[in-house]
DNA sequence: GTAAGTACTTTCCTTTGGATAGCATTGGTG
DNA sequence: CACCAATGCTATCCAAAGGAAAGTACTTAC
């Protein structure tokens, strides 16, 4: 059923994240992945992005994470890379139309975190203060 | 600015998930970790879901990671764990209101991915195939 | 006495990730 | 001509995270 070598006509029309075979639920890894959702943000509010800058806009990434994200999410069809052969090298990400289709949602999930900091901050103090599980009974 | 000992009021009102030092970063990682979206799409689609509920719809998670998962989700304030004391033990896992706002996101991002898959799987033979990078010039 | 059932925790080992250095290429500098 | 800068990676080595399996705790049922 997921096979990945049946031909697309074959293929459900649906996937199913919680199947941990199924196609669908190795593109939301590479999506919602530790540095996934921060290049296809940051891809999504600069249109083109060269690997450097993809560097210096993601605070924390380390040039191997880096590539190997952009390759991964290259291979899903969710951006393309270009690059031009001179000296220095040129390089420049941006993300497909079905790219953009999954980055709508990212960005989504991402300004509504960044807009409840304080909610989230208050949570979690709270929590610390009483380190008590919710017992009913 | 980022201080987790500051008071709410001195807080920014918004966070910035590409500075690793800001807590929106956290619960991004949290959320978008591993086995974070699949919890909460999980507890979205089904309200409440018992620990060993979880474990058999998440197909692949450990118990250790789903119970890592769900400490971090709670002290976030996404979901609660309510426990009866009874024997054999009966806990509870489910959204808090901000939890569902976040899991509103994350559902959206899954449903896409799901139903998308086709495009996906297409893209990936099509990488495969040429294995070339666009080059331009 | 012992097996079952639930929600974890612990241990051990494999996999993943991070920091740093290196490579390839060529124009500019001394 | 030797040397360095600039860019986009890759290689290496070590630390951290993750997975599999077994263990824990507690009481009812057999």
């Amino acid at each position: 059923m997921f096979d990945p070598a049946s031909p697309l006509s074959e293929l459900p029309a649906r996937g199913d994240c919680f199947n941990r075979r199924c196609i669908s639920r190795s593109v939301l890894a590479h999506v919602t992945g530790r540095w996934g959702s921060l290049v296809i943000a940051a891809l999504r509010s600069s249109g083109v992005l060269r690997f450097s800058e993809l560097r210096g806009r993601i605070d924390g990434i380390s040039e191997k994470m880096l590539a190997q994200t952009l390759r991964e999410l290259q291979r899903d069809g969710l951006l393309t890379r270009t690059s031009r052969p001179v000296v220095p090298p040129h390089v420049e990400y941006r993300l497909t139309p079905l790219g953009a289709g999954v980055a709508e949602h990212v960005e989504g999930l991402v300004r509504w975190i960044e807009s409840h900091v304080r909610d989230l901050v208050r949570a979690q103090r709270e929590h610390d203060a009483d380190t008590g599980d919710g017992v009913a009974g």
